[in-house]
DNA sequence: CACCATTGTGTGATTGTGACACAATGATAA
DNA sequence: TTATCATTGTGTCACAATCACACAATGGTG
């Protein structure tokens, strides 16, 4: 008990400074093993998995809060961010059943009963990030996209409409670079192609791949070459952001 | 005064019923004269203009009040409607602002300090709309796109981000046959293009552009032709939404 | 040091897109 | 009644982009 007068105590701080009936959902996508990864995350007192998220406070920019979030709950500052959906079903959240689902007194209740959440969606780096905890969470870690379980809430729709938000930009802005180290080869950015676009593996040509590739201006070769593994080494390319927004300035606008 | 007291209480129930920190905005496209349109409102006591918008009943879904609010606004009961962005910057929105320019006394102000709004385009056919007021309007009609003035708020930045996600999604689906009327002639399909994605007249080859257009299954040409033009009478089409469909399931998923 | 999975590159076939010209039409005006 | 003329409807060729495909070079492995 004295345990659930401290949270409450925290709740309650947060949700003065917050707005009530705004959150944020972040679908934290992340790629290693030639796998599609999603940062997912389970509460203290729940056994089901929920997205990263959190509240807008009362003075907060909405963009800001979304890259605060994900810095607390990442480590990282710098990420790609991308606002694409608002979520405002009336039944999809129910600030009673999180309070059942905490396993606490629904009587001290300081969720609002309804709220409608704006759905970001991030592209990090998968070695970069140390999945943090706060003091509501339980566990956090990665999983699969094809393994993601049953979720708190509408968050198996928010994963799907951002699965399906980053294909489309996919196809139309160089959006891959941000999954993947600075350095890395051209069969890896194959992988990462195939992997998000759901293909099958080698589904894309290797040899038109890369000349498609090769023909971007901002695509740097570098003199090194990946050693270690059991073939002939592989070039390691490097993706320059300044030459791509002069690619960005030449080609759309 | 006695005006004054009636629309404050008229403004009370409504936001009593409501949720005070998000509201709804329209960018309501239409097509007329070879021009994209929105359709702005100027409120009584102000001079300035500004989208059609709203709030959101405590127990409404999103989605159906933003159908709500189009429906009071334009009396089109299905339209085309697609939300593209949330609007969030926390200096965006100012309750007492409004007060002000409604002339309204600022001490009995009940919009919200703040609030973050979920912006939603509609296209709609311009001969259908009747635009409706209601008890907070006093004009209501519409603008060509480029000569839209300075707005209240945040306004001219979602106009201008709506466009651009009109122009981004018009590329891959057939959004232009809800601008336009049920049967209409290629020529006029090829101005809607034209105007929606900013080139001048003619920029597009006409021949090409009817063979594309045709080589859609979704098109249907009908026997009738288009008369009391000065010169040859050129075919009516129509738009075909179960073809469409039909086209989207074999194209996409 | 032979082996072999993997890398790096080039070429021809196919498809899609863009440029262009001419006959048919139908209201208008002589 | 008929010539005029802006506009419609359609076909062909050139070029670019994409796709399918093969072979020599490489660098650990055994």
């Amino acid at each position: 008990m004295e345990k659930f007068i401290t949270v409450l105590q925290d709740i309650k701080t947060l949700f003065n400074r917050s707005l009530s009936e705004l959150s944020i959902d972040c679908v934290v996508f992340g790629f290693h093993d030639e796998q599609l990864k999603v940062l997912l995350l389970r509460a203290k007192g729940s056994d089901s998995w929920m997205l990263p998220g959190g509240w807008i406070l009362k003075t907060e920019h909405l963009e800001d809060a979304a890259y605060r979030i994900l810095k607390e709950r990442t480590g990282l500052d710098s990420i790609f961010l991308q606002q694409f959906y608002t979520f405002g079903a009336n039944n999809r959240y129910n600030g009673k059943e999180i309070m059942a689902r905490l396993g606490l007194p629904q009587e001290h209740n300081f969720f609002p009963e309804r709220a409608v959440s704006v759905g970001y969606y991030a592209l990090v780096e998968y070695s970069l990030v140390e999945p943090q905890m706060d003091f509501m969470t339980e566990e956090c870690h990665w999983w699969d996209v094809q393994d993601v379980p049953e979720l708190l809430f509408d968050h198996n729709e928010i994963v799907s409409k951002a699965l399906k938000a980053l294909r489309k930009q996919f196809d139309h802005e160089a959006l891959g670079f941000n999954l993947l180290p600075e350095k890395f080869t051209l069969i890896e950015l194959q992988r990462l192609y195939e992997t998000i676009l759901g293909l099958e593996k080698d589904k894309l040509d290797r040899r038109n791949f890369q000349k498609k590739m090769l023909s971007y201006s901002f695509l740097e070769r570098l003199e090194e070459r990946k050693t270690g593994g059991a073939h002939k080494a592989p070039y390691l390319y490097r993706f320059n952001p300044e030459k791509y927004a002069d690619y960005l300035r030449e080609n759309e606008s």
